[in-house]
DNA sequence: ATCGTTGTACGAAAACATTCGTATTTAATA
DNA sequence: TATTAAATACGAATGTTTTCGTACAACGAT
């Protein structure tokens, strides 16, 4: 997807390198393309290049210190995750963060602990005003 | 009886003509391009090019009874929006629909009005369980 | 009927994303 | 130091999305 080029937005492909990188901290290609082989098959070559052309895009930061490269997450996850919601809401609801949220809430199951804390954090919304 | 087949996810264009669609009703290649033309520039020709390529994909229905022709969407907003909520929240959140809501909510603007509306939804999800 | 305007059809270029084969580099070890 | 294993670099094929030029069809006005 992109309409929309300011920050960098990632591919999918992209985006589940960047989640590992997230969960794992800073990785080798070699380790990511065998998180990534656990759920599909995918080359270490086809690995590289993405993670390399990620590099090139600024996704990712990678130290070249050693003969084997690492890589890291260049953006925060919080960050990241939160301009990706609102490109989100801007190109799917028309802009409204309600829409999603009902959508999210009333479809997709969510137990009642985390409804809890959706409420606590909607509590804590609208004490700030 | 009818065979269920997989929602075909629209690309960021297709998108952009499915809300148009879904604000307007049916609607014309020239009335479509008009409006995207509002925010942004596009040939008359990419329009109609996209515009077919959704009713190849069956994203739009084409009524070609007059020499324009009129096109609407094929899927209700609602299943439609519900569908991309829950692949996004399957890509991007780990299947998480709280985390998403969180980003949703702590970012991007709600008014109080639409946080009740988000309390009501969650206080009638939990008198359901 | 012909001309000009406004449609649709279609193909191909341009831009971007994904994949992978092959060449080259690096570094441990025999 | 020469060999080998494992890494990176690079280019090209493939696939998809977006864009637009050009051809042709429909129709209204002359």
């Amino acid at each position: 997807m992109s309409l929309n080029q300011n920050p960098v937005m990632p591919t999918d492909s992209e985006l589940e390198i960047l989640q590992l990188l997230w969960e794992h901290g800073e990785s080798s290609v070699r380790f990511i393309n065998e998180k990534l082989n656990l759920k599909r098959e995918v080359g270490y070559t086809t690995t590289l290049k993405i993670m390399q052309i990620m590099n090139d895009k600024g996704l990712v930061k990678r130290n070249t210190g050693q003969k084997i490269h690492l890589y890291k997450a260049a953006l925060q996850e919080n960050k990241a995750k939160t301009t990706m919601v609102n490109e989100f809401i801007t190109n799917a609801f028309n802009g409204s963060a309600k829409e999603l949220v009902m959508h999210a809430l009333g479809h997709h199951k969510a137990t009642a602990n985390e409804l809890e804390e959706i409420k606590a954090l909607i509590q804590s919304l609208e004490k700030q005003s």
